[in-house]
Order: C-alpha cells, then structure tokens, then sequence
DNA sequence: TATTGTTATACTCTATAACTATA
DNA sequence: TATAGTTATAGAGTATAACAATA
C-alpha cells in the first residue's frame, strides 16, 4: 500500500474499534436499561451463570478481568442482591461468589438475549463470512480456538 | 444456539472488543510513545494530513468525531505546533486548521507505520480472510463500501 | 513472604449542556 | 435564530500502587 493510499478507513484498528462500538451499542442499551449493569458487572454475572461459584480471582483468571475491577463489580451485584458471597472456612482470605435467584433469572434473560443480539448482528453475512470472521477475530484477539 | 450452550468467548460484540483493544495497544503506544499524542489527536493530524487544510466542523463531518473532541485536540496540538489555525476573514466564527511542517513528518511517519502495522496484524491470514474481515467490520460498523 | 480482596488515584474516552462570538 | 468553536461536567473504562487480613 503506497503511502498516499494508506486510509484510516481501511486501517484495522480503527474499523475494529467501529465494529465494536457499534455493535456494542445495543446489548449495552438493554442490560444497562434493564438491569442497571455495567459491562463488567455483565461480565461477572456471565461468569457466575455460566461456570457455576467461585472466587474472583477465579473470575478474573477466567475472564482476564483484573481483580481490582470485580471487586468493584462484586460489590454493586452484591449490593443489588444478585450475588451473594459465602467466606470459605478452610482460607477466610477467599469469598466464594453465586448467583441469587434473582440473579439466575437476570443471566438466564441476558443469555437468551445476547444469543438474539448475535444473531441480528451477523444478519447479512453468509455461514462462511461469520465463521471467517470470528476465527479472524480470535486470532486478532489472541484466544485460542479451543 | 441452545441457551446453556452460549458462551462470551464466541459473542461477537465481546469478540470485537477484545479484537480491538488487543489490536489497538500497539500502535497506540507507538504514536503516545512517540509523540504523546492520544487518539483523538492522532485522528485529526491524520485527517489534515491526508485530505488538506478545513475546519474543525469539516474534521468531525468526515471523522465522525463529536466538535468538542476536535476542539481539545486541535488545542493541544496547536500548543504542541503540529497544526496552525488561520482565522477565516470571510466568516470569522471559522478557524482553518493546516498542519505545520513538524505536523507534516509526524503525520508521513504515522502513516508509515500504520501500513506496516496493520499488514504485521493481518499476518496469517489469506488473502480472501482479509477481505471477509474487512468487509465485515465495513458491514457492521455501517461504513459505506466506498 | 505470598495471596485474596479492597481502596485510592490517575488517565483516557464518551456524551451532553451551556456558553461566546459571530453570522 | 443558527452556526463555529469552547468550556464544564459526569459517567464509564483502564491501569497501577498500596494496603489489610490471612496463609
């Protein structure tokens, strides 16, 4: 690509950031809108949801999110009744995370809709552009395939 | 997708985010290492650079950057003498904004490697898979195919 | 000494409202 | 009234250092 040539609008960091924010835009509105959730605290719920209790730490190893900020998305879920924390006897430094009922019911809801939301995303792309495209971004991202 | 089955790792607005934070580390340490610049200010030199001398308004209808954003970053920069202001005699609410020469060679060697370090992110992947990708985050960034 | 979790701090990015000076 | 540009403010995301309690 000649220097001349060289466009912002082709530059793969930059459309990357587009992609995300826009994308990102309408999930965010929803959890945002009805839970009140911020990304992380999303996040942490997932996690809970998804792989059952544990520590933040554990959390944090699991979704590459840094103690510091679970501790803080901990305690507005916990605040907010959606998580509770249960000191773990045989190391009082640990505190083992689970969903309430009332969580459950928040993770279960943004499941069903973060799997609806996927789908409108890639509306337009055939089978085999989705399936270059997450590969692609996988490798981008650094997450291995499996 | 069954719902037990849906994992964050493969939702493609946590996919895109991850893509682009990973991706946009480097080179945004190289243009703040460098010459301090933050991103805002790295897209405004890039706009005067490429497309010429215009205003602020002109900057932000073609980067999609709110006026205020242009605002803090045309001050630093002009502070800093990447860029110069030339107030419009003929409406004199307008600032034309040119780059200086030091502005010039910043801009020459961002776009350098900027085109190099967008072939080094794309490095292992076709031909084809680049183009999929690109279209795709064109696609859902709603960025015009030209 | 090392680890779990918390708090403090700072910087970046985004978004909006209100202001000025000009037209 | 509308437009170009500025300033103020607040919310959100990110990163790091330092701390208390426990191992």
């Amino acid at each position: 690509m000649a220097r001349s040539d060289f466009d912002l609008i082709d530059f793969l960091p930059y459309l990357l950031n587009q992609a995300a924010e826009k994308s990102s835009l309408g999930f965010q509105a929803y959890y945002k809108g009805t839970y009140g959730f911020l990304r992380t605290e999303w996040r942490v719920l997932f996690h809970l949801g998804r792989y059952g209790e544990m520590t933040a730490v554990e959390i944090g190893a699991r979704a590459m999110i840094h103690k510091t900020k679970i501790s803080r998305a901990v305690a507005r879920l916990t605040e907010r009744r959606f998580l509770t924390r249960r000191e773990d006897m045989a190391d009082r430094r640990r505190e083992v995370l689970s969903l309430t009922p009332l969580g459950r019911k928040a993770f279960e809801d943004l499941c069903e809709k973060a799997a609806v939301y996927d789908r409108d995303c890639v509306a337009g792309l055939s089978e085999e552009e989705q399936r270059v495209l997450r590969a692609a971004l996988r490798h981008l991202a650094n997450i291995p395939r499996d």
